[in-house]
DNA sequence: CGTCCGTTTGACCATTTGGTCAAATCAAGA
DNA sequence: TCTTGATTTGACCAAATGGTCAAACGGACG
């Protein structure tokens, strides 16, 4: 999977800086909302040097797709069979929770891209992604069947868990608007813990 | 609020199809990626004839934005401070669902403009849906006051139902593919039931 | 029938946008 | 220094896009 192009110091650095402003463009406008020349000039490149490095709008938006949906199972791969489940639930949610803190952009790419049919992604979605929500799944029925979490439907369990934590950084807007504040890390943190260790106690 | 203009059949079945073209387009593209003559076309009329009844692109987006907001708050508005606590609630999440259900598209409007910052609708936030917000969280924890319900951050509490509910419509894709078939609705009605009334049970 | 006003359209326009290309510039090794 | 390949750019293009406008059309009513 790791790429065998050679890239010289002068590559990295131009396609990094190119990557940063797409994903702040893309996060924001969507795939059309966003403009080559915005990138560009974000990017401190003119738009013919930008198109040298990537060979078309898409390829920045696919590259960074690829790059997100790399690291964005992490916390789901993270959980672990073996652990107490409560507590792997729990943690799992709130490092989605902390990935909404700390990467809100990349969270809202991948809604823009859900929002729009996930034209890019749609194979990502119904291979990689569902089967391994299946196998967490199957990790779940195991620990209802041993008594040791309150029977819930996983999928839905999990469902839950990525729109309590996403909406935060998503809809991040809104919360701001409506709590009058901006840090809301604390509180979601802390509601959440509640919410799920009330539903999951056996 | 009522429009004074008079309105003659044609006018209102041709702003109707409008609006309806727009709805679809602008939910699913956003308000860049929507371009006129993919609404005009939709709508069966010509690009000219579609600029006879809005003056611009931004007018049939606010127009349809305006006709969102005046409902998107009704299930809210309808939680009854008299009733019983828990189920005033859960009738609340209830049809939270049943909206992402049948109103899909106007979801993802409300999401494609929440997700690129507000633009347009940044003073409802912070007016009328923050002031409705503070009012029913002063109402909940009167409930918790009372031992009607258990102890529980107001506001988080409805960023949890928007959440849950509005997920089912906004990542419908996703859901969708996850689970391997298309009727989502009564196993998360009743998932929902489950996770708020444990965690709501005082 | 003829008029009037609401409706519709073809032609047109300026700007934006994704993308190309040949030429110029630069940087590092021989 | 000279060469070579990587990098950068100005000029350019075709298509798409939001929007305009004068002219044509149509139906209801006197």
């Amino acid at each position: 999977m790791s790429d065998a192009k050679p890239q010289t110091r002068i590559q990295a650095k131009n396609r990094a800086a190119i990557l940063a402003a797409g994903l702040d463009a893309f996060s924001q406008f969507g795939f059309r909302g966003t403009t080559l020349d915005q990138i560009a000039e974000a990017a401190g490149l003119s738009k013919p040097n930008l198109l040298y490095y990537f060979r078309s709008k898409d390829a920045i938006y696919t590259a960074l797709l690829e790059r997100l949906l790399d690291t964005w199972l992490d916390p789901m791969r993270a959980m672990d069979d073996a652990g107490d489940p409560v507590e792997e639930i729990i943690t799992y949610a709130r490092r989605k929770l902390e990935m909404s803190r700390d990467f809100p952009r990349e969270s809202r790419l991948f809604a823009t891209e859900i929002l729009q049919g996930a034209p890019h992604i749609a194979d990502h979605l119904s291979g990689d992604l569902r089967a391994l929500v299946d196998a967490k799944a199957v990790v779940i029925r195991g620990w209802i069947a041993a008594g040791k979490i309150a029977p819930v439907d996983p999928h839905h369990l999990i469902f839950s868990i990525w729109s309590l934590t996403q909406h935060y950084a998503d809809f991040d807007v809104q919360v701001r608007a409506v709590l009058g504040k901006d840090d809301w890390f604390e509180d979601a943190d802390a509601h959440l813990d509640t919410l799920l260790r009330a539903r999951l106690r056996p």
